[in-house]
DNA sequence: CCATCCACGTTTTTT
DNA sequence: ACGTGGATGG
């Protein structure tokens, strides 16, 4: 593939950013302006142009499915020689150094690494043996602190002269101590540390640093405005001697300051690298006019931004819509109702849609109205896939078995299947092994010489040990899968879950662990030379967005977060409500207006992953935390003019015509037309007045009214306990002999009165 | 040591 | 509404 080959596909931007090869750059890409296109295609230009050895490559992403998706494409662009270029995450390139220089920190190379769970085992084991009440401060707390910390490079040492000298600080400042000996102790690292210590690995050993640098001489950070302090850090230091460091991003996208990113690694990366230059990629490929004019006009409230205007010669489309409903279910409903005729009627597929919501509560609604209309679906997030218990205790196992000293594995299984083996037989190893400097699974193994044991426990402890050393004898010979099935088998795990679970409860996790074994089979063999810590190292890294892949047609649910980098033809961005999206958390934040901002760009991550239609929905009720909440509309719906939203207000000649008058439910379908918000008090109840109940009164077109008795073909009589307006249907609650309270639709329902 | 029941707090977002 | 963790009783 030639220079003039590899250009011709891209438009004069683009071309500048791939041709830019030495120095350091900084693309300013916006939504859907190909930038992932610039970023291969700059990796084909440095190669097969410039004659840079791929293996001086370095292509930093923050999730697999991006780092995935990039590799296959330079795969194809490239074939020969693609595979010597590092196309990774953060962490797993930060692993694969570690790995390898794991003993100049005082590491071995099979350490573990910690997801958030474990890390809140050993913090509250923290707790209970330094007997910190927790009412006063909580371990996540504490946790997410420390966190906060190693992203800023803080270390336990100087983290006191970082936060103050008070009482409270001391005190983190203690934890954060032992939190951190302990993992040492374990062999283990936690996600934060694999940035963290790979930037000390290169501050303490320049010789370490000195083979990346030479190494690594052309770098490439995507979604850099994503980017932390502590990843900030590690890239430097790697572009410092050769300075060709391209980084991609766009302030306007970023959303995760929660979790440390500094907006000002990208703000400012031309005054740190006063050398760069500037490439901006304004022309969007994805989304229709319509669709960006309301992107641009939402993200343009916010302060502090880079400025830039995003354009397309995309056609102008459809008018972005604005739905309100009474509440959640039916705007839950409606969205699952409408996917279905879309689909149904042809010319589109499930996987044309995407549902969008601010957070994982607001899906199980959703995943209800699925279900119950056929709609095939798949949810992202949630429960990690990896964090659920039944997949835990398998790993903890494998985990025991590869790195014994690892506590947190250990103890999580001592008990599981029950052995006998309790908190207090627990607490006497861990106090044996913590005097003999050894670890839980060592102390175990000397139980006979822990005095304060009984010959029975011993021997429940035993049984414990003798199936571990089972296993790493196995581990030798065994591949992963055989070794998952093998512990699967000896555990009796199928059994133990029938004790204690239902049914159907069983029957899911059975089909998780199915899954489990298949992810390791499907490891083996994508793997030349397979090992249970490489197969744990793969896992411990991977997130639920990670597994979305092309072949199924489903609608995918997910929270706004992990959509970005996504795009669909047809959107809804639902829970449009203050007090939701912007959630109440920003709103009542110390600094609201920052953290709005932060909102705003989530929202316009959203808007921007549409490409043809974007519906956005909002409830005038729904329930938050076991109580009913009102909320007005989302300050970023009024955000967009007026005149470019179609809210469903019957307009000349066009619109739903509705059987009874809207005013019968206030703030139904009212939105758009409502007084301008107050901003000051989000909260305010603009809608006081419920829908009369009282006074039961006919409703156009059905022959029954609430307190009626009907009959229905399967559910046979029953009495009406409500009947409220749908969207485009009457949706009447009836209480059924032995089937109890069924909301159904009244033209699909047939109901008839009862004399 | 274990099973069961109740109270509590929890919720943004994820590598 | 839901799950966790603590208290209680077996």
């Amino acid at each position: 593939m030639d220079e003039r080959e590899i250009l011709e596909k891209l438009n004069p931007e683009q071309q500048d950013a791939v041709r830019t090869t030495e120095g350091p750059v900084l693309i300013l890409a916006g939504a859907g302006s190909g930038k992932t296109r610039v970023l291969v295609h700059r990796i084909s230009y440095l190669i097969n142009v410039c004659g840079v050895w791929p293996g001086n490559i370095l292509a930093i992403t923050f999730t697999n499915k991006a780092a995935d998706e990039m590799r296959s494409r330079v795969d194809d662009l490239i074939g020969f020689g693609s595979d010597r270029i590092w196309v990774m995450t953060f962490h797993a390139a930060c692993v694969r150094i570690l790995r390898r220089h794991a003993e100049e920190l005082g590491y071995t190379r099979y350490f573990t690494i910690y997801d958030t769970d474990d890390s809140l085992s050993v913090m509250k084991d923290i707790f209970r043996l330094k007997k910190i009440d927790t009412k006063r401060i909580k371990e996540r707390q504490v946790l997410s602190m420390i966190s906060s910390a190693k992203n800023e490079l803080i270390s336990p040492e100087n983290y006191a002269s970082a936060a103050g000298k008070d009482f409270f600080s001391r005190q983190v400042e203690s934890l954060y101590a032992e939190y951190q000996s302990r993992l040492k102790a374990n062999n283990a690292m936690d996600f934060d540390d694999l940035i963290g210590n790979t930037v000390k690995l290169f501050k303490e050993h320049p010789e370490v640093l000195a083979i990346y640098e030479e190494k690594f001489r052309y770098l490439m950070v995507d979604e850099y405005q994503d980017t932390n302090t502590a990843q900030f850090k590690f890239v430097s230091l790697l572009a410092d001697k050769y300075r060709n460091l391209c980084v991609v991003g766009d302030d306007d996208q970023s959303i995760y300051k929660f979790r440390g990113a500094n907006i000002r690694n990208i703000l400012n990366f031309e005054q740190i690298f006063p050398e760069s230059k500037v490439v901006r990629l304004e022309q969007n490929y994805r989304s229709t006019g319509n669709i960006l004019n309301a992107a641009n006009n939402v993200i343009r409230n916010n302060r502090g931004r880079k400025a830039k205007k995003l354009w397309t010669e995309n056609e102008t489309g459809a008018k972005v819509r604005f739905r309100r409903f009474p509440n959640s279910f039916d705007e839950a409903e409606f969205v699952a109702d409408e996917i279905r005729s879309i689909v149904r009627e042809g010319g589109s597929e499930y996987r044309d849609f995407a549902v969008l919501y601010r957070t994982n509560a607001q899906s199980r609604l959703f995943e209800e109205k699925f279900l119950l209309m056929n709609v095939p679906y798949k949810l992202v997030g949630g429960v990690n896939f990896y964090a659920r218990k039944e997949i835990k205790d398998l790993l903890a196992y494998l985990k025991t078995t590869a790195n014994a000293v690892d506590d947190v594995a250990s103890t999580r299984i001592v008990n599981i299947p029950k052995r006998g083996i309790g908190q207090t037989t627990i607490t006497k190893i861990l106090s044996y092994a913590a005097d003999g400097g050894l670890s839980f699974y060592e102390a175990a193994k000397d139980a006979d010489r822990i005095g304060s044991l009984s010959a029975a426990t011993v021997k429940k402890i035993r049984s414990f040990t003798d199936l571990i050393e089972e296993l790493k004898e196995d581990a030798k010979e065994l591949s992963v899968s055989a070794l998952l099935r093998k512990i699967v088998e000896a555990t009796d795990y199928e059994n133990m879950l029938r004790e204690q679970d239902d049914e159907d409860v069983v029957a899911d996790r059975l089909g998780n662990i199915e899954e489990l074994v298949n992810k390791a089979i499907q490891y083996e063999t994508e793997n030349e030379n397979p090992s249970l810590s490489g197969f744990l190292e793969e896992v411990a890294l991977i997130a639920d967005i990670d597994s979305v892949e092309d072949g199924d047609d489903r609608v995918l649910l997910m929270t706004l977060h992990s959509a970005k980098g996504l795009e669909f033809p047809n959107v809804y961005l639902t829970g449009m409500e203050e007090g939701v999206f912007p959630g109440m958390m920003s709103l009542n934040a110390e600094s609201p207006l920052e953290e709005i901002e932060e909102e705003r760009r989530l929202c316009y991550v959203g808007i921007t992953r549409a490409k043809k239609r974007l519906t956005m929905t909002a409830a005038g009720e729904r329930m938050v935390r076991g109580n009913v909440e009102r909320h007005p509309v989302s300050r970023f719906v009024r955000e967009i003019p007026r005149d470019m939203l179609d809210n469903g207000l019957p307009e000349s000649g066009s619109g739903v015509r509705l059987k009874a008058p809207s005013a019968a439910i206030p703030g139904f379908r009212e939105a758009v037309a409502a007084p301008p918000p107050k901003y000051d008090n989000p909260y305010i109840r603009r809608e006081k007045k419920e829908p009369s109940k009282s006074a039961p009164k006919p409703f156009a077109g059905l022959d029954y009214k609430v307190g009626d008795r009907v009959r229905h073909v399967k559910y046979g009589t029953g009495v009406v306990t409500e009947i409220r307006e749908g969207k485009r249907d009457y949706e009447v609650t009836v209480d059924f002999q032995g089937w109890g309270s069924k909301r159904l639709l009244a033209a699909f329902a047939n109901l008839v009165r009862e004399e």
